[in-house]
Order: structure tokens, then C-alpha cells, then sequence
DNA sequence: TCATAACACGAACATTTGTGCGATGTCAAC
DNA sequence: GTTGACATCGCACAAATGTTCGTGTTATGA
């Protein structure tokens, strides 16, 4: 979606969140981005950030405060006029990576294990102790090297999707996932965590295994029931 | 005021922010820090976030849910251990990290393709004409860094190491085994390459897949069939 | 022209989330 | 032992903030 073909609140919205966040150093609320956009009512605001992120240039995330991001690669590649907001969408994704000056050499957070039968706690409850941190090329992972962390697989439960106990997997942060996708997700219900392939089927998602040996099948599931963990970017296993 | 000077607790709230930031793009909750450093009450984080935004590590806006951000100079400057394990990194020590990077980073040479109809030709004139080059982390790989080599997995005959097409096998070039190494081997009479775990029994060699599953059963040869071409060190695979 | 989808409104609502404050515990200085 | 700075605890509270839903309004196309 390039960005002139946005709708001109929809580029309004786009811009206010740009400079917002330029400024201070977190999200807008809908309230102040219905201010400034001068729309009266919270939930167009609402409606039109979730058109924006059906286009892939916001990221939003339920519930939560201010749980709103611009997805910077997909702005840049729509055309936005940055030049306008004074400094430019690449100044503002360097400032963004400061804690990873090193462009070719990626740290990334291993938090911990992934198992069929628990959920990923993305926000560990227990005392903070991360194990760790992974070290990569840059060429391990593709796209941004943004949002990423690694799991350190536990047991065999995932060896539909072949990967093994004791593999690494790194994943990037995501609540959405598109047709195509590997995720890590919680199923629930089913009350377990799987890696698989992510087909969405109108209300229901299909979620199918790497392994194409027909002893391993898709499960299809209502959308609601699958909670998507992460997009799985790379498995790395490594040999004594 | 130095990392190491802050109180445990302190040291803790600022990690989690620091890698919760990382993972989604805005600040966690103060109830969130307070869950995942063991800190019961809401007020105690509040209490050691204004200490954290005293000594200048932080930004914090009133009022503001998630109004919270990091000061990364200051941090940098703390000497915040984005290395848990190791010293900590700070800017200056950059240079002396410089001349280590080839101890570091590891250029593996790609040398082609393994399927399981045809055999790994590997000699060591080949080394000098590589498809490509492989970036690793040295971490990436046990034991010593020569003799390496890359193959990139063409079609799913070796599933049953779980190693999917399109994977990347690092090896390191040897023609003998231990028990349990995984290797990959030409199998004469079968006439076909195999990833497996290798295990000697007498005058007989029994290769052992890598997935459990029953239907992938182990194969037993005498030990003259069994070529090995190398053992397998590491095995990465990336997503789009 | 009518149906339909896309867009907009506003108010009610439910949560999420930061703040305030009195009470308690710890520890070193006097 | 008393004092006082520092750190902690619970809990009540209010403000901040996202969501839902019924109802208009405006395009779009057959």
C-alpha cells in the first residue's frame, strides 16, 4: 500500500505517529491521535489504525497502553515523505538499534525453553534471569534484525516441524503472522505450543508441519484459539 | 552511577526493561516489571524507577501509562553487561574487540549440494572454488574451526535426521567417527549420502536417524561400506 | 436507483495502569 | 535503645486508555 493512496486521515494518523514517537519516546493514544487528526471519536481512530496495520505499517497490539509501533521497513517501502516530519524514518530506526551498534554481528536474548506442553512466557512470571544471549551473523536471520529471541527447545514434542531437543530457535516478536509464515504458537484448548506452518482458512487457521511425512498432520483451529507467539525466523542446532 | 552500583533489584528492573523493549516496541507496565522481578508491590517499582530516573537511566513521563523510556547514552555509560556471561561491553572497548573479530566470526566456505542420490565430493582442491561463503558466529560450531565446510540440503530424503530442503549443514572435514557423532556418509551398494548418528559395532557400523519416530529406523552396514565424509557440527535453517 | 461496503460518530463500558499513603522492616550512627 | 534514612509492602483510588455497539453518512458499482 503505497502511502499517497492512503486515506488522508489514515496519512494523518500515519504522520502524527511518526513525529509522536519521534518526540517522546513511546506511542500515542488513540485519544491524542483523534486530537491532533481532529477526529471526534475514539473508535475511528481505532478503525483506521487497524486499516493501517491490515497494511502492514503499524503494529498494535490489544489491550495494551500506548502497545502501538510503526513498522518502519513497510513505511519506508510506501513512500512516506519523511522528509517532512524535519528528521528522517532512518535516523529514527538507528536510534532504534543503539543497544546493537554492531551491524554485523547480532546479540540476540535467548529466554528461555520452548516445550510442546507449556506456554512461551514472553513475560516471564519467575525471578528476571535471562540465560543468555545468542550470538549471529547478521546473515542467520532474514529481514530486520528487530524483535528477535531465541528459545532453546526442550524435548521431542516438536519433531513434526524438525526440530529437535536441544535446538535454537530464533524468532521475532509478532502477534500476526502472514499465510507462509513458521510461527511459534499456543493452542488453546489443545493447552500446547507448536511450531508450524501458518495458513489462515477464513475464521480457522491451519497450521501445518514442516515434515511432510503424513504420520506428522495439519491441525486446523479457530482463530481465536491460536495465540501466535513469533515468527520463526531461523533453527540452529548445534553438534557436540 | 556504574551498572554494578545499583541495587539487585535495580539491576533486574532495568535488564527487563531493557530486553522488554527489545521484544515488543514500547515499555512494559510497572506492574509488568514488578511481576518479573518479584516485586509484590506497585510502589516499590515506582520507588526504584525514580532512582533508576534520579542517577539519569532512564525517562519516565507522569501520568503516562508506558511512559517510560531508556537513556541508552547513560546506560552504555553505566556499563551495562548486554553480555551476561562475559565483561561488560562498553563503547570505547570497540577497538579491542576489532582485532578479534576473526576469532569470532567464522567464514565457512559453501561447497555445494548433499542429497541422497549422489555422493559428497569434498576434496580439499574444492575448498579454493566455493558457491559462497557462510557467516558464522563462531559460537555456531564446537571444537576447532578448520576444516570446515557448508552444504546446502537439496529435497527431504534426509528427514529422518530431521534436516528439511533447503538446510544448511556445516561439517567439519574427517573420515573417521566416534560413536554418536552425526556424520555424513556414502553408502556404497545403497549407493546414497545419509545424515545419521554413527555408532560401531564390531566390523559393522549402525546409523542412527535423528528422529525417534519408529518410521525412520536405523540402518546397520559393514564398516567398508560406510564413507564418511565428515561429521556434522551444525545444522541452520532460515526462514523467509 | 438501490444495495452494499467503507467510513464515521458518540456514548457507555471495562481494563489497564500510575499514584498516594500509612505501616512495616533493616541497618548503621549516635 | 533511639533515631533516621532507606527500602519494602498492600491497598485504595483515580486517571488513563482501549473496546464495543448501535446508529448515521458517504462512496461505489450494478
Amino acid at each position: 500500500m503505497h502511502f499517497l493512496n492512503l486515506s488522508e486521515r489514515q496519512q494523518g494518523i500515519l504522520r502524527f505517529i511518526v513525529e509522536f514517537m519521534h518526540l517522546h519516546h513511546y506511542a500515542p493514544t488513540i485519544r491524542q491521535i483523534g486530537e491532533t487528526v481532529a477526529i471526534s471519536s475514539t473508535s475511528v481512530v481505532k478503525y483506521n489504525l487497524n486499516k493501517l496495520q491490515e497494511y502492514g505499517l503499524i503494529l498494535r497490539e490489544r489491550d495494551i497502553s500506548r502497545g502501538l509501533s510503526v513498522n518502519w521497513e513497510q513505511l519506508q517501502q510506501s513512500g512516506y515523505p519523511y522528509e517532512l516530519n524535519g528528521e528522517s524514518v532512518r535516523g529514527r530506526q538507528r536510534e532504534e538499534r543503539l543497544p546493537e551498534a554492531d551491524v554485523e554481528r547480532l546479540r540476540v536474548p535467548l529466554l528461555g525453553k520452548i516445550a510442546a506442553g507449556t506456554p512461551i512466557a514472553v513475560t516471564p512470571s519467575e525471578v528476571y534471569d535471562p540465560e543468555g544471549w545468542i550470538e549471529l551473523a547478521a546473515g542467520m536471520v532474514a529481514g530486520p534484525a528487530d524483535k528477535l529471541f531465541a528459545l532453546r527447545v526442550q524435548g521431542d514434542s516438536m519433531i513434526d516441524a524438525s526440530v529437535l531437543d536441544g535446538d535454537i530457535v530464533i524468532l521475532r516478536h509478532q502477534e500476526t503472522a502472514y499465510d507462509g509464515d513458521m510461527v511459534a504458537a499456543w493452542i488453546e484448548g489443545d493447552e500446547e505450543t507448536t511450531l508450524k506452518y501458518f495458513h489462515r482458512d477464513g475464521a480457522s487457521v491451519r497450521l501445518v508441519p514442516a515434515n511432510p511425512n503424513p504420520v506428522y498432520q495439519p491441525i486446523v483451529r479457530a482463530a481465536e484459539q491460536v495465540r501466535i507467539n513469533g515468527k520463526v525466523v531461523s533453527v540452529i542446532r548445534l553438534l557436540r
